[in-house]
DNA sequence: GCCGCCTACTGTATCGGTACAGAATTCTTG
DNA sequence: CAAGAATTCTGTACCGATACAGTAGGCGGC
């Protein structure tokens, strides 16, 4: 039998606590390292004389690398004790616990080991959440940001952490792939994202938020389309008998639309253009696609729309933000909001309700949403631990019609 | 020798993609079993043959447990080389790594499982973020989601995850302790947080983000200090002989400060109140204590310094809001900006820029100080890693008066 | 033809814990 | 007072991987 030295020799920081023990590195073939003795507790099937001494799990070979067996040692009793003392105080005697505890204290022991732990339990007590658009996009665009505050918020008290997931660019770690996670959140995620491949593959349990889900996970969506059929059909009742609609994501290049029932491959886009044209039933429409969900492309776009012969009397966009490029469009051509032109928005930003003429816009409450995605997503892993079997659930969230100053009746 | 049942299910959803082979992995000498024998839970139909057999590690009990074992049986080479495969191809031929891959592929075998590696390994490939405020702070607070968006964007290339940290209300479970991670971002928490004592004990590389380190720990510090010298200076330059200051987390109640120069807990606060009493030199200050970082706070504070006999000349502010509440106090008792009165903002955030008068105020680089951060940790990690001696480092990044229309001469 | 050096794999010993069945005692209880 | 039930602790067998030493051929050099 070979005796292999103790690898990954740890680089310690600064020594323990004013812990000066033995040091020795002593390996192969040891004679006694510190601790243990041939005479520990136990240690029956150790001849416990000379050679060929293997250094045993517990044993302190490199100095301040204190596990459950060091302390298990130093107190005189099983490691399993000291895994008890820990994680399953109902097991010991609180006198022994506390003597334990004790002396993990004053040996320098946090805690168990959360990779070993996690190793052993078959969970590590963090969630993914991944992201496909830049990780920076999550905390920079405030509807998202939004969702991720709830989000955490409310794991926050169940203990669990968040684990950003970026989509990486580095093809040697792919955090989807290699970081240890219980379950993850898609977050608007295209569906072709490796990384998505990835977390599907390793079969953990997955919520898809503001996504279509495959398979057979669970989903957290906004009513989209009600909320833009609502928004549709408060204009026709408002007389409006041609309606402009602005977004993004559509099919082709971006300008004017042929056919606004074609579908792209952004969801949420897809749900609110499906929803406006649910609401506006046969009204006359016409549509553009702007470049990006931004004020300036919302306000070329918009363009495209007014500055013609017979432009709409209202337009439906996709995003407050996109909703404000238009109101500007429409003064630049002299237009008045909402006297000659009923413009809404989508969100209900922050902007929506600060600017003048404030916004008619679809609320949606984010803070929701994200509540209910990571409840969802504990629970089911809770489930999945306990052997229950999982269902997935959808949810669907409604969408409120918020009338604000930009929108009123059709002009005669 | 008593035989075990075999522990932990694993819940299966579905079977593996259609894969039924029937397991036989023969490990050494053993007659195979499908199942184990006659002690396992819920035990029914088990033909087990033979005796007392205790299913080893590698052997395909249930069905969907694929490990490195699986695949090496599959294939007939030793763990080792698969684990090679995945992890060090230059380890064997890419004729028989391809053959590895494909078989792994076909058994569904997704690639090392990141909690078993992360033991062995010794590293899991994700960094802490600690947050002490409230977890949704980090996501509404724009200062901080910056600061944040830049250090997950310049960890992606990296292939690291970052885990946000919420500090725990739940006793039984704190991410800080529990969490695998390789090191932690303290982003300006209170010294005595509890998750932070927890992260210290365990002995990861921090970094310590606007908040003085303890311990041997690096720091990215912003000069605020430095910073809010020069907006003091400027004042004095513009002529102004008596200047109020209005903050938070001072000491005592809010309202008015009768010693400025007393110190609080918030690291950042402090220095800000410190470089401006240094740059105010000897010139007349008065100062208040805000309740909060708000408009609505900032307001009453600023009522308290300017409704006055002999108010200040000018002002300068904890932050961009605090300052925008400062102007409209200002403006409600009959003050003019600057001509009046002159306003010293903070941050340099969207609102100093869109607001009129746009705000004099104090530029920082989120976007450097969170690259900074990442950089400084991630390498310090490899450097743990590497064996090799790690040094705290302690970054000052530079601020930047930037002068608009808030600030003028004093009046006369 | 013997030796040393590569290359490609394999064996063994961990990494640091936890689950579960036992075993040793002590406490009930009929 | 003995059998049964608690209460405490211990032993064994993993969880799923990686590090490192070692070994078996193949091959060029002298």
């Amino acid at each position: 039998m070979t005796v292999h030295a103790p690898r990954r020799p740890r680089p310690e920081g600064p020594p323990a606590g004013g812990d000066t023990r033995g040091a020795l590195p002593t390996v192969d073939g040891a004679r006694e390292a510190m601790g243990t003795r041939g005479d520990a507790p136990a240690e029956g099937p150790y001849p416990g004389s000379g050679e060929d001494r293997v250094p045993r799990h517990g044993e302190d070979v490199a100095v301040g690398r204190v596990t459950l067996q060091t302390v298990a040692d130093h107190v005189g009793v099983s490691r399993m004790t000291v895994s008890n003392a820990f994680s399953r105080p109902d097991q010991l005697s609180s006198e022994l616990r506390e003597k334990i505890l004790a002396a993990a204290d004053e040996l320098g022991y946090v805690g168990p080991d959360p990779a070993g732990r996690a190793l052993a339990r078959g969970a590590t007590g963090a969630i993914g959440v991944l992201l496909t658009k830049s990780v920076r996009h999550a905390f920079t665009d405030p509807i998202a940001a939004e969702f991720f505050g709830a989000v955490a918020e409310s794991l926050a008290p169940t203990g669990m952490a968040v684990a950003l997931l970026p989509s990486g660019l580095s093809t040697e770690r792919i955090p989807a792939r290699d970081i240890p996670i219980d379950g993850a959140l898609i977050y608007a995620c295209a569906g072709d994202s490796e990384a998505l491949s990835w977390l599907r593959k390793r079969r953990l349990p997955l919520v898809y938020v503001d996504q279509a889900p495959e398979g057979e996970a669970s989903s957290v969506l906004l009513d989209d389309r009600g909320g833009a059929r609502a928004a549709a059909r408060h204009l026709v009742e408002l007389g409006h008998r041609k309606v402009g609609l602005i977004a993004i994501d559509w099919y082709g290049p971006h300008g004017l639309i042929a056919d606004p029932t074609v579908r792209g491959t952004n969801y949420v886009a897809n749900e609110r253009v499906a929803g406006w044209l649910e609401g506006l039933g046969g009204v006359e429409v016409v549509a553009v696609q702007a470049q990006s969900n931004a004020e300036r492309d919302a306000y070329e776009g918009a363009q495209l729309l007014l500055d013609t012969e017979d432009p709409p009397t209202a337009v439906l966009c996709f995003s407050d933000l996109m909703a404000w490029g238009v109101v500007h469009a429409a003064h630049d051509l002299g237009l008045r909001v909402p006297e000659d032109l009923s413009v809404v928005g989508f969100d209900d930003s922050a902007l929506a309700r600060s600017v003048r003429p404030a916004l008619t816009t679809v609320h949606q409450d984010l803070v929701a949403k994200g509540h209910l995605a990571a409840q969802l997503l504990v629970s089911e892993i809770a489930r999945v631990r306990a052997g229950e079997p999982v269902e997935a659930r959808h949810e669907l969230l409604p969408l409120q019609l918020v009338v604000r100053r930009s929108t009123g009746p059709a002009p005669a």
